[in-house]
RNA sequence: CGGGGUGUAGCGCAGUAUGGUUAGCGCGCCUGCUUCGGGAGCAGGAAGUCGGUGGUUCGAAUCCACUCACCCCGACCA
């Protein structure tokens, strides 16, 4: 009989659930490095869907991709300030060029590094690009003719962190960066915000994740970036998670690296910058938005398998019944990403909870009776069961996922829109914060230290001032008792 | 990096206090037969350097030291 699924509930134990539903998801494994994991095919796929999908946006925006070494000389990351500042505590180093074997006194062989082969400068692994990129754009500038220079690269980066979660934080991690120079400061922001409203379009429309876009407290800004803007996205526990940023650079990284362009009236001037990334954190964020007591949920436009087809028959009828399957599969393979589970080991009702596991939108059943009737019973990931005609089906599946897709956004609005609260005390917000986790809407009037006393209150940070800023003639802000300036939401964050 | 916890077969665990032949159990896996609409049944079988290294001992999964990884709670961060 129907036995658990065995899996934590979220309301039991929200960090031991994520990390079960990936395991059972079968998209992370442990490496033997600490904080570095294996994205196995389940997990990648969903990368890159991602992928293709960003990509085409950027190049739908004028970027080209392009690709720069993940080894950046160490005297790079000291030439920015606030830049070496925010990474140098959690940098790698290479050292050395080559290993040499020895022999230990019991007689056992090992490597060590060769001392012959110290490098005279240390390399940095890349904890993020702009440094060694603008070395290079500094090259490639030097008439306004040569602006905008719009590239965006695909990549790896490394960030020696204290503690590590699978996608949310790793030592190493999967990204893409892109980098803009602009003649004009105007023109970069522009950049940076449309590339923030590009991130909103696909975290709402691919991903199914709604999010809040905002600008960055002083406190919260990206090391070296005048502005920083975000978007946030709230997961099932009430926590923030910040899913995508874009800045805009000023003329910080151009100054450090003297890089300047001729303008048209003949005069030389340093160059405006954007940057802006996203990273294989959005599949935490993908995870943590639509997953439920029963596993992984993936909204269609990521899922490695949209629909399974699983044939559900006796010795006497496997034939026909094998035969609809793969009839149906042909019809639908070069339309969605689909599987038909045609395994003779496994009985239906196993097939199903892996698929269930492994997110898969919509499950295709097919048995005797639904070919007789010439249909195949079909169940959604997000509940709901019915039967799906075989005649037509492709443009049927086609809109059950789309439904699908509509359905995931509009419960995770729903959901999020009913975690955000107000509060009209810095007693009543200290108070509810933590027991009732969520965005905190405030008209805000603090400043850093503030965010600071607020922070080791009650660990709850700024996490955005939204775009959307109507008035605040006339308020105080509740956590301060100052005169209210902009609108910001508050919340306890990964 | 501080405090706490856990590492025994692919997964989940027992065994460790009080050291003692071939280290068990459930699920999974392999073979065969019967099954097949929500985790199949029976029979047979394979799989472990007990996280690693070093020590104590006639003898170590068990005791000691060091070390690695993971999890939880803090400090730091995408």
């Amino acid at each position: 009989m129907a036995r658990s699924k065995g899996l934590t509930t979220r309301s039991e134990d929200y960090s031991a659930w994520y990390l079960e539903v990936i395991a059972r998801g079968q998209l992370l494994d442990d490496s033997p490095v600490r904080g570095c994991k294996v994205l196995r095919p389940h997990g990648y796929a969903i990368w890159e869907a991602i992928q293709r999908q960003l990509d085409d946006r950027f190049k739908a925006t004028g970027h080209e991709n392009a690709y720069f070494p993940l080894f950046i000389p160490m005297s790079f990351l000291s030439k920015e300030a606030e830049h070496v500042e925010g990474f140098a505590k959690e940098a790698a180093l290479v050292t050395h060029h080559r290993l040499r074997a020895f022999t230990r006194p019991d007689g056992t062989k090992g490597v060590e590094p060769d001392p012959e082969s110290v490098l005279e400068e240390p390399l940095v692994v890349r904890p993020t690009s702009e440094t060694i990129i603008w070395h290079m754009y500094g090259r490639w500038i030097d008439s306004w003719r040569d602006l905008p220079l719009l590239i965006n690269q695909w990549a790896n980066v490394v960030r020696w962190e204290m503690k590590t979660r699978p996608f949310l934080r790793s030592a190493e991690f999967l990204w893409q960066e892109g980098h803009t120079a602009h003649a004009t400061s105007a023109e970069a922001v522009e950049e940076a915000v449309k590339m923030l409203d590009v991130y909103t379009e696909f975290a709402e429309n691919v991903l199914a994740i709604p999010v809040l876009p905002g600008r960055k407290s002083a406190r919260e800004r990206f090391a070296g970036a005048l502005e920083t803007y975000t978007i946030e996205a709230m997961m099932q526990n009430g926590w923030a998670l910040q899913s995508g940023t874009s800045h805009f650079l000023g003329q910080n990284f151009a100054r450090a690296f003297d890089v300047t362009f001729q303008n048209e009236a003949g005069e030389r001037e340093l160059v405006w910058a954007t940057s802006w990334g996203v990273s294989t954190r959005l599949i935490g964020a993908v995870i943590m938005t639509h997953s439920d007591d029963d596993g992984l949920v993936l909204p269609p436009r990521v899922a490695p398998v949209q629909v399974v087809i699983v044939p559900v028959y006796k010795e006497a009828d496997k034939e026909t019944v094998l035969g609809a399957a793969n009839k149906l599969f042909r019809e639908l393979k070069g339309r969605f990403r689909v599987k038909l589970d045609d395994r003779d080991n496994l009985r239906p009702g196993a097939k199903f909870f892996e698929w269930e596991q492994k997110g898969v939108p919509l499950r295709l059943e097919l048995g005797s009776r639904d070919v007789a009737k010439g249909q195949a019973f079909a169940a959604k990931r997000t509940g709901g069961k019915f039967g799906l005609d075989l005649e037509g089906a492709g443009d049927r599946v086609s809109e059950v996922l789309d439904a699908i897709q509509a359905e995931l956004l509009e419960r995770a609005r729903a959901y999020r829109d009913s975690m955000i609260y107000s509060v009209d005390s810095r007693e009543a917000f200290d108070e509810k914060i933590n027991s009732q986790p969520g965005f905190y809407l405030v008209p805000w009037g603090g400043d850093t230290a503030d965010e600071v006393a607020i922070q080791e209150a009650t660990r709850a940070t700024l996490r955005c001032l939204p775009m959307e800023q109507p008035s605040v003639e006339g308020l105080t802000c509740p956590l301060t008792g100052k005169p209210s300036v902009e609108w910001a939401y508050f919340a306890r964050s990964y």
